[in-house]
DNA sequence: GTCGCGATAGTCT
DNA sequence: GACTATCGCGACA
């Protein structure tokens, strides 16, 4: 399958070069007929049992049990209550190295993230409105990126965007490592 | 445009 | 009982 080794390729390597690596690639969901697309533009890596900021640093729980699947799992849990995340798994199964998807750009389907969202600016550009957006939530944890609901599409970034590496966000342990990284148009013109 | 704060409920100690 | 891998709103510039 074309789509199986374009993963092994993409899904090869460090966590936090994999996630380098994924700004640029498509996100797309379908529910019910409903097609909606997003280009990457900013993840966080989260290194499993050595990253203390990682809901798998104690363990297994059944809370983040499909963190420890096969490369290509998506791993949503529920934030502060109310918002949905969603993850990428990368790593072999039993090793938890995640990918938090915390924003993009809507390339497909629009209209379909307005009326999800029930706003027409801001539709994606943090992990909670990216998963409202795309219509994803815990029904669909420990789904494959490969063949459920949830696609995952090799690409690039535009020509001229720029990628910076920062500390992650909301997490009150390990602030030491970039493992955050944001793309963004250079200049932009006008 | 930026900054600060409160809501909210599942999960772990 | 405490703590979030957040969001939206209202104030201000």
């Amino acid at each position: 399958m074309d789509s199986m080794e374009a993963f092994g390729a993409l899904l090869a390597g460090d966590v936090v070069e994999v996630a380098r690596r994924l700004l640029g690639c498509r996100v797309a969901t379908r529910f019910e007929g409903e097609l909606t697309q997003v280009m990457l533009t900013e993840v966080e890596a989260y290194v499993g049992e050595r990253d203390p900021a990682s809901h798998a640093f104690r363990g297994e729980t059944p809370r983040n049990r499909s963190m420890f699947g096969p490369p290509g799992t998506l791993y949503v849990y529920r934030s502060y209550g109310i918002h949905w995340c969603m993850n990428l798994v990368v790593a072999e199964t039993g090793v938890a190295h995640a990918i938090l998807l915390r924003g993009g750009l809507p390339t497909a389907g629009g209209e379909v993230m307005e009326r999800r969202r029930g706003r027409s600016a801001h539709l994606t550009d943090g992990p909670g409105k990216l998963c409202q957006a795309l219509g994803v939530t815990g029904d669909n944890d420990g789904s494959s990126f490969i063949d459920g609901p949830v696609r995952l599409d090799p690409g690039e970034l535009p020509p001229g965007w720029h990628v910076a590496s920062t500390p992650r966000v909301g997490i009150s342990v390990a602030k030491d490592h970039e493992w955050r990284f944001v793309a963004s148009p250079s200049t932009s013109t006008s």
